[in-house]
DNA sequence: CACCCTTTGAAGCTC
DNA sequence: GAGCTTCAAAGGGTG
């Protein structure tokens, strides 16, 4: 019962001596984990599960704290103390959560309204989840404790690995994939107890406050028996909302794990579980730990972000609040095994492919060699094309991979929505990149780039890849046009102030880091190629941390560059094999980071259908452009969230079910809302354009005009035509 | 099947 | 800066 979350999700292998399993540690660093646990997460999810929309802004936050987080644990000590898989103390948190003094400090003679037994009802509900769990655990461990000693393995990925090929030899990669989507269901079982468990919390809470109320009607003298119970409910209610708060963390930490990992599937284009033509893959694990590291995030957070618990901070804070180099606590070790553990994936997919661990190339050839239609190669002119030969000068640095990657992606123009659908596969990889070799880097290609480019911004690479082979596709998107301007190079004053408004906010740490911030992509190569002094630039630390991780400097260097290349190999390979029936193959535009919705399936927001491509002949061309670019949606004004949020409310209360007049309800109820009602939706309408903005950087309105159709316009025309004032306005 | 309807608010455009 | 336009969501209705 003392195993944490953490065991549950990343160790494969009962027998594995992990240090910080160590009730003692557990102990010392949960009292002041716990504390502070989730509150990032709590933050970000605050209301989250009641609006969806609400979701996928905080969903993408989550996400780009993690990166943040990445990002600033280069810069941050590695701590020597032990904690360092602060995640969910599964069975721990339940009774840190209780806090058995508090609970107990009732005697039970004076409960009368049997409040103490409801409370370990509760309790009994939550212990309730153990059993299963870690039986559940405990058979899948010492099953694969069973399978490991079949295979004679000698290692596996613990932390305190010393011989990494040794260790990764022995990896059963299959396994830790059936393992991670077992724990994840185990997760699930967690998610489904831990909402019964705040039912039944919230019921207990409403019967207390009854029956106190009921004494407090029935009962006008103060007897001291009355007080006695008073403050004994008072108590309890008091212990019942500490239960809750914890549930609710508990269940916001276990949230953002698998809200990460299914993002991440999604954006990587990789089916999950739900979908049907799910196979595991070394990605699936890599994104699982990912996941895994996403929600132990929550331990490392600031004390600064208790002050807005009842709100979702903005983003100044946010921005100020992961790259402020406060102590990272747990992210550092879990990227150790992230690493390590995608270094093993990919020397395991190395070996599998009967190729050398130290030519990961070789590994790139033989993937992709079956591909017929070989695109061009901008990086290897004397054979034009990507595909390996003997003779060729192989891409040897995971730099040259990405921009081949990259220049693969923009070699097609024709299938600009590919190309769309590869800007995420850019940005995962870029990501992964980060994940893997620990590298504070930031990408920073918008045109009119921000101070703060986002990592998981969307643009960076269909700027990235078409700049460089393909001429602007449009005139009026500051995102297509020429080389970087920066952030002078804003030609709408109110851009201007916007982007200054952004500025300011930024912290000058955020300089601080390693953020690439290139012209072209001979730069971008180029610092890649120097990742190693890269590495051991920011902190000894991290340096450190990957030669004590691995053997050697240079198998460090290869490994982190295996885990890239394969990340990459695989989507490159499947763009190549998709090179062929690319033509006539229209994938649709995922716009991922910005739309979507938590544990659900990827909305296609930029979705063209709604296009009226054929409505005028002689814009054709401009239809055609307007294709090859993601279509950025406005983000939603307040009462578009009020909306969103309460339509569906409206529709079960009246019968109606026309939008027209569902909104007309709605246009109503807005008015009738208090102001401060109505201040929490412009509150988050704010922090939507915030993070729109920080999003799409160069994104403007104006990009978006012409988009609906024109017969509306027509419309419009007709009506303002009408009142008259539109003529004048003409 | 594409567009209309209907709402409010934000942003862009025009004068 | 005022006034106007466009777009954002939603889904039944309409041509």
């Amino acid at each position: 019962m003392e195993a944490s979350l953490s065991e549950l999700l990343l160790s494969p292998n009962k027998s594995i001596s992990q240090p910080w399993q160590a009730a003692e540690e557990i102990e010392s660093w949960q009292d002041d984990s716990f504390r502070h646990r989730n509150e990032m997460f709590s933050c970000i999810y605050t209301n989250s599960m009641l609006n969806q929309q609400q979701c996928s802004q905080q969903q993408l936050l989550a996400t780009q704290l993690l990166y943040a987080r990445l990002l600033r644990s280069q810069l941050a000590e590695r701590e020597s103390h032990s904690n360092k898989f602060n995640m969910v103390h599964y069975s721990g948190s339940k009774k840190t959560m209780l806090r058995q003094d508090e609970l107990l400090s009732t005697p039970s003679s004076q409960d009368n309204n049997n409040n103490i037994k409801l409370i370990h009802d509760i309790e009994n509900s939550l212990s309730c989840v153990d059993p299963p769990l870690f039986e559940f655990s405990n058979i899948h461990q010492s099953q694969r404790a069973e399978q490991k000693n079949k295979q004679d393995d000698k290692n596996c990925y613990s932390p305190k690995l010393k011989s990494n090929k040794e260790a990764l030899d022995g990896y059963d990669l299959q396994h830790t994939c059936d393992f991670i989507r077992e724990q994840k269901n185990i997760l699930i079982d967690v998610k489904k107890k831990l909402e019964n468990l705040s039912d039944s919390s919230g019921k207990f809470r409403k019967s207390l406050s009854v029956r106190q109320s009921h004494i407090e009607v029935n009962n006008g003298s103060n007897s001291a028996l009355e007080e006695s119970v008073r403050r004994q409910l008072n108590g309890n209610r008091k212990s019942i909302e500490n239960l809750l708060e914890e549930v609710k963390r508990l269940y916001n930490q276990w949230s953002s794990a698998e809200l990460y990992y299914v993002r991440s599937l999604q954006r990587l284009g990789l089916p999950s579980e739900e979908d049907g033509e799910y196979t595991s893959t070394p990605t699936h694990t890599i994104m699982a730990l990912a996941a895994i590291a996403l929600s132990n995030e929550s331990d490392i957070l600031p004390q600064k972000t208790t002050a807005v618990h009842s709100k979702i901070p903005d983003i100044e804070s946010e921005s100020d609040l992961f790259l402020t180099s406060a102590k990272p606590k747990t992210l550092v070790e879990i990227e150790d095994i992230i690493l390590q553990l995608a270094s093993a994936v990919n020397m395991h997919q190395s070996s599998a492919a009967s190729t050398t661990h130290e030519s990961y190339s070789d590994s790139v050839k033989s993937d992709c060699e079956e591909s017929n239609s070989a695109p061009t190669c901008i990086w290897h002119s004397t054979r034009q094309t990507f595909r390996r030969k003997k003779d060729v000068e192989p891409c040897s640095t995971a730099a040259e991979i990405i921009l081949e990657y990259a220049s693969l992606s923009s070699s097609s123009p024709a299938e600009t929505s590919r190309l769309l659908t590869s800007a995420s596969n850019f940005t995962d990889v870029t990501e992964n990149y980060n994940v893997t070799t620990q590298l504070p880097i930031v990408f920073n290609y918008n045109r009119e780039s921000s101070a703060v480019s986002i990592i998981t911004d969307p643009l960076i690479l269909p700027e990235f890849s078409t700049a460089p082979s393909t001429p602007s596709t449009s005139s009026n998107s500051g995102c297509s046009t020429g080389m970087v301007t920066g952030i002078f190079g804003l030609s709408q004053n109110r851009r201007k102030q916007r982007l200054a408004r952004h500025i300011e906010t930024l912290p000058t740490n955020s300089f601080k880091s390693n953020a690439i911030r290139g012209n072209g992509d001979n730069e971008i190569a180029s610092q890649l190629k120097t990742s190693p002094s890269i590495t051991a630039s920011p902190t000894e630390n991290v340096s450190h941390l990957i030669t004590k991780t691995l053997s050697s400097p240079n198998a460090s260097l290869t490994a982190q560059e295996l885990s890239i290349t394969n990340l990459f190999k695989e989507r490159l390979c499947a763009l190549q094999g998709n090179a062929g029936s690319m033509k006539t193959e229209i994938f649709p535009i995922i716009d991922a980071p910005y739309d979507l919705s938590i544990g659900s399936k990827t909305k296609h927001m930029n979705l063209e259908a709604k296009h009226p491509s054929n409505a005028q002949s002689n814009e054709s061309k401009e239809a055609t452009n307007d294709k090859k670019k993601p279509h950025i949606k406005k983000p939603l004004n307040a009462f578009m969230l009020y909306m969103k949020e309460m339509r569906a409310k409206v529709v079960a209360e009246c019968t109606l079910k026309e939008s027209a007049a569902i909104n007309q309800i709605l246009g109503r109820r807005w008015h009738e809302l208090s102001r401060e009602e109505q201040s929490k939706y412009y509150e988050k309408a704010r922090q939507e354009r915030q993070l729109h903005m920080e999003l799409y950087p160069g994104w403007s309105a104006r990009d978006n005009y012409g988009y609906v159709s024109k017969k509306k316009k027509r419309k419009k025309d007709r009506s303002t035509t009408d009142s008259g004032v539109a003529c004048l306005g003409a």
